[in-house]
RNA sequence: CGGGAAGUAGUUCAGUUUGGUAGAGCGCUCGCUUUGGGAGCGAGAGGUCGCAGGUUCAAAUCCUGUCUUCCCGACCA
């Protein structure tokens, strides 16, 4: 049956929802396809629910195809498997956590403790359902998936759809014995995302990513590239693409420093700053071919880092003066050189920590003035652990801290001079800088997370003893994958794509109908025409949204089809009754008149010709 | 959690500076007219001005507190 307007549980608004910034939330409100219930958490009305059953259905097909089977959790879960893997605690504040009636109230009568959660990702429930079912090498690999409603405390949800706190989420988790089995899951995964974004006519890029909160090795972000996005990510033009979270650094070549002249100690009063210290240097000690400037100097940034079991340590980075430290970057891998056994939080050093290493002279700290006598370093008098950039290459000659007040050490060379504990990606990668893979300069952009592919390797299934029997008959631990996608934010993500000033405009394959009829203009024979029309369409397979409501003008029902955004428009009216019925493409707004009784195969074809 | 803005009808907003009958557009209801680009006329319904205190003869308006929402940042598969 067609979707009469008459009928529809639908009211278009004419002004913008005051609280919504983004094109996306503001037209899925004003077209009536979703309504805001509470912060981040939306209402899907009859429209929306139909380009979210297209959306889901293309994602269904791509996941069938590739061998996975659908199954269906709890949304609510109890919390001993995620205190098992630790996610209870790591995931802090990010989760809802709800208590049973079990749970005993306080005077206040608030619960004590809390029980259960809302899930934000299924991996302890998904491991622990294999763990129950199977005992084999031989019932793997195994590659299952859900669609359904996640929820995660957002400290700040924002852009409608974009950023919810409940969102539907397709989460696949790929079980393996092999790691080359792992490998071919991950690489079905992938080819099945490359499908499914270009189905939904999405132009999605994969970039490298690092993973996070959810462990595991490697891990591909798959990002719809917009200027509202919140992931940065860079590109060359040889293709080269990762987040800038997950961006290496190629290291230059060492240099051979045998001629280089020894390093020298100036006085250069009141340069605390990297700016000042270039000013005084390029005053006082000129160089002959050209003048100092902040890349020359070495910049040692005091960091506090908070250990997983509490501990406050505190640790140098030494990075190219003209480089911002990016403390997220920091985070990702400095609690592998400090030995930590799990998620550390990195923030800026306060003045305590300076106060407690007396050894650090600020605006002035420097590596040491020789390999005999270091200053930062595990070995160093300060004892703190000594990290450095990759562009600090054994013979590159810095001019950095003397670890005096108002002196600098100029022409101090890497691996002559001082040492460091380790390598770490520390500064936030700027525009212009070299590709690690040597297809030229990187170019920062936005996008949009829309999927995320990790190799988890064997984090959860240890943690919750997933072991199977393998061909030899020994208890061996099963590998997994686990392959998010974002419904709910893919949706968003195509109005985000495709508007205009008029409204939506959906691709043929998630549109809420093929076609949008528009009745118009005095008489019976209209809505009689109209009426059968949209029933032959019906006939031939196709959806209609069919504007049957009297006493609207026309302007109202034009309108109203341009913001609703189904790709193609057929109006009934003036041209009626020469036996005309004009057919219109919403995106281009060319129309064509087309005889009556043509008007069936005419549309027929251009539905097709959109799927 | 820091910074900013805003809470008045279903909705988008004015009114607050300078205290004095609660307003407009859109939407909604009824009647008549109108039907190819958000129609016209007439008659209506609809608000504890976020909440709580205070000042005042009188508070949407001034003061204090509080809650909420949105934006930027921090945070975030």
């Amino acid at each position: 049956m067609p979707i009469r307007l008459s009928q529809l549980f639908l009211r278009t608004l004419r002004d913008n929802p005051a609280d919504a910034e983004v094109a996306s939330h503001q037209l899925l409100v004003r077209a009536g396809y979703i309504r805001r219930s509470a912060p981040g958490i939306y209402s899907w009305l009859p429209l929306g629910l139909k380009v979210l059953a297209k959306v889901e259905q293309i994602v269904r097909e791509e996941m069938e195809a590739i061998g996975a089977q659908e199954v269906h959790f709890p949304a609510l879960l109890p919390k001993e498997p995620y205190e098992a893997t630790g996610r209870w605690e790591d995931y802090g504040d990010n989760i809802f956590r709800v208590a049973d009636r079990r749970i005993p109230k306080d005077a206040a009568g608030k619960p004590e403790e809390f029980n259960y959660l809302l899930a934000p990702t299924h991996e302890e429930a998904f491991t622990l359902l294999v763990k129950d079912l199977y005992t084999s090498y031989k019932d793997l690999p195994l590659s299952i998936y859900q669609i359904q409603t996640k929820y995660r405390d957002e400290a700040r949800p924002r852009a409608g759809l974009l950023r919810g706190r409940e969102f539907i989420m397709k989460d696949s988790y790929s079980f393996c014995l092999s790691e080359e089995d792992q490998q071919a899951a991950y690489g079905a995964h992938r080819e099945a995302y490359i499908r499914i974004f270009e189905r939904m006519g999405l132009p999605v890029v994969p970039v490298n990513a690092v993973s996070g909160a959810m462990g595991g090795s490697a891990s591909e972000e798959f990002l719809f590239p917009c200027a509202i996005g919140e992931d940065t990510f860079v590109e060359s033009d040889g293709g080269y693409r990762a987040n800038v979270e997950a961006v290496t650094t190629p290291a230059p070549e060492p240099i051979d420093f045998s001629g280089l002249p020894a390093a020298a100690v100036h006085p250069t009063p009141g340069t605390d700053t990297i700016e000042t210290l270039v000013d005084a240097a390029n005053q006082n000690h000129p160089r002959e071919d050209r003048p100092w400037n902040a890349a020359d100097t070495l910049k040692n940034v005091v960091v506090a880092v908070v250990m997983p079991d509490g501990e406050r340590r505190v640790a140098v980075i030494g990075v190219p003066g003209d480089r911002d430290v990016d403390l997220k970057r920091v985070e990702a891998s400095i609690g592998d050189h400090l030995g930590a056994a799990g998620e550390v939080a990195v923030e800026a050093a306060v003045e305590a920590d300076l106060r407690k290493n007396p050894g650090l002279v600020r605006g002035y700290i420097g590596p040491g003035l020789s390999l005999e006598a270091p200053v930062l370093g595990e070995e160093g008098t300060t004892g703190l652990t000594y990290l450095v950039d990759p562009r600090v290459v054994s013979g590159s000659s810095w001019i950095t801290g003397a670890n005096e007040h108002d002196k600098h050490v100029f022409g101090l060379v890497a691996g002559r001079d001082f040492g460091w504990d380790g390598v770490i990606e520390a500064v936030a990668v700027r525009d212009g800088d070299p590709s690690p893979d040597g297809s030229g300069p990187l170019h920062t952009r936005r996008g949009i997370e829309l999927g995320h592919i990790f190799h988890l390797g064997k984090k959860y299934a240890e943690a919750l003893d997933l072991k199977v029997l393998d061909e030899n008959g020994k208890l061996s631990t099963v590998t997994m994958g686990s392959y998010g996608l974002g419904v709910t934010r893919v949706l968003a993500a195509i109005a985000e794509d495709n508007n205009d000033d008029r409204g939506l405009i959906w691709p043929g394959t998630v549109a809420p109908a093929d076609v949008h009829l528009v009745a118009t203009g005095k008489g019976e024979e209209i809505y009689e025409a109209a009426g059968t029309l949209a029933a032959d369409l019906e006939a031939q397979g196709l959806t209609v949204i069919y504007d049957d409501r009297p006493k609207v003008s026309p302007g109202v029902k034009f309108g109203d089809a341009e913001l609703v955004g189904v790709p193609t428009i057929v109006v009934v009216g003036r041209g009626l009754k020469d036996g005309k019925v004009e057919v219109k493409d919403r995106r281009s707004g060319e129309a064509q008149e087309v005889a009556l009784d043509a008007a069936v195969s005419t549309v027929v074809e251009r539905a097709a010709s959109l799927k």
